[in-house]
DNA sequence: ACAAAAGTGTTGACTATACACCCATGG
DNA sequence: CCATGGGTGTATAGTCAACACTTTTGT
């Protein structure tokens, strides 16, 4: 999207956004993507956007995960509605005034009218799950910068983006067996005790490898390869990989 | 809401709708609230409305629910939201300007534009399960008439609305022990047939009679009362009804 | 030989489901 | 006393978590 038309009313539908928790995953430690507005006080919000009148919702979704991450062809999905009467996006229109001059000699800003983002607004949460390693996560131009935050330690978001964050993660709990193909988020192969790790981060708690083991060989979405040597004085673990 | 103000575009959010996938019950029937459009070939639909400025997405689709049905304190609840490129209302825009005349006559399309009917919505899907025989089906002035349809006999309907009735199904067996008591849709007393005839209406099975009571009793929901003498020859089942 | 971690096996609790049986009721 | 449907009990299979044990690896 050419970044002039950002910001001009005449391309979004009116007073609907799209809010995605992005989940990112790397060494056994469950993130969210959170970028910080610009603003003197510190506040920190979700990554979201508005929906073009040419492209469907999900599209529209798909768009801002690519815009933050780069990242193509991930699983996302909407999991809930947001549409309380407290709704406003006046912080982000702050964060916009702010740097108003700026984006005017950048040309972004020129005849625009940003009235429009004062109203209430309704938005659509979707999450997706990533690999942190594969991404850089990229900051717009009213974001004074963006980063990685553990789910544990997260800042107080604005509105109530804290909220669509625990509605978003009971979703990622549920059935993740049956999303944990569409997420690319493990390499190639890997072992049992990454999956494990996986699973102890998004659910916040320990499972026993042997039971873990026999649940997941149970799914039937596995095949046993090579063991790996990792020059480590203990028995090799075997790889394993997303049968085809 | 004053009739006049139905239709006027400034009341409402644009482009972005309420569906309600109302089921009833009633002997052992499951079915779907349907109104007919006022068009010339028939085309069905699903209960909707849109959003006004001052109320909150759970607030627009009550006051849908209680429009059509009369009901109050309904469990109503969201399920998903439709998105696609194709969702416009040019059918249900057809049917109001066939009966164009007959609304300006009762003043209330008086001096309204209807071209924002014309672009594509975004919907909120809800759903709510209620008793069909608390209820007296309530249409518009735009549309012919308004039926129950059993859930298995729909008639095609306009858009993605047979796509919604699918979620919203889905939507409603999941967890439906816990819902019971919030869909008021049992009588004050009843016997573990009458539960046991609403499950398989829900869920389109057959359930073992013996272990179906023993899952509900382990629920914790339910004390027994008095039997049930209906004046059959057999045994006399027991009444029982919800725990305060 | 030993520690560390991987892998396998076994047990007991719990749940779901099928089957068998007894009981109350009115004709 | 019999047909009908309600209610209870038992056996079986399957699932899940806890525990014990064996195997492999490099020092």
């Amino acid at each position: 999207m050419e970044r002039m038309k950002i910001f001009d009313k005449n391309n979004f539908i009116q007073q609907l956004s799209v809010d995605c928790v992005i989940f990112g995953y790397a060494n056994g430690e469950l993130k969210v993507l959170v970028p910080k507005l610009s603003l003197k006080q510190a506040h920190w919000c979700l990554p979201g956007g508005f929906i073009m009148h040419e492209e469907s919702i999900d599209h529209a979704a798909r768009r801002i995960l690519e815009e933050r991450t780069g990242l193509k062809d991930i699983f996302l999905q909407q999991f809930r509605v947001f549409g309380g009467l407290e709704r406003s996006n006046h912080l982000m229109l702050e964060s916009l005034k702010m740097i108003e001059g700026e984006l005017r000699d950048k040309g972004i800003l020129e005849t625009l009218d940003l009235d429009w983002l004062y109203k209430r607004f309704v938005s659509i949460g979707y999450y997706a799950l990533v690999d942190i390693n594969k991404v850089v996560p990229q900051k717009t131009d009213f974001h004074e910068s963006i980063a990685w935050y553990n789910i544990k330690e997260l800042p107080q978001l604005i509105i109530d983006h804290n909220e669509m964050v625990d509605y978003a993660l009971a979703a990622l709990r549920q059935n993740l067996d049956e999303k944990l193909i569409g997420f690319n988020l493990l390499p190639d192969t890997f072992t049992m005790r990454d999956v494990l790790e996986l699973y102890e981060a998004v659910y916040d708690k320990r499972f026993a490898p042997n039971n873990f083991q026999k649940k997941i060989l149970d799914l039937n979405v596995l095949e046993r390869l090579e063991k790996k040597f990792t020059g480590a004085a203990n028995k090799a673990p075997y790889l394993y990989r997303f049968k085809k």
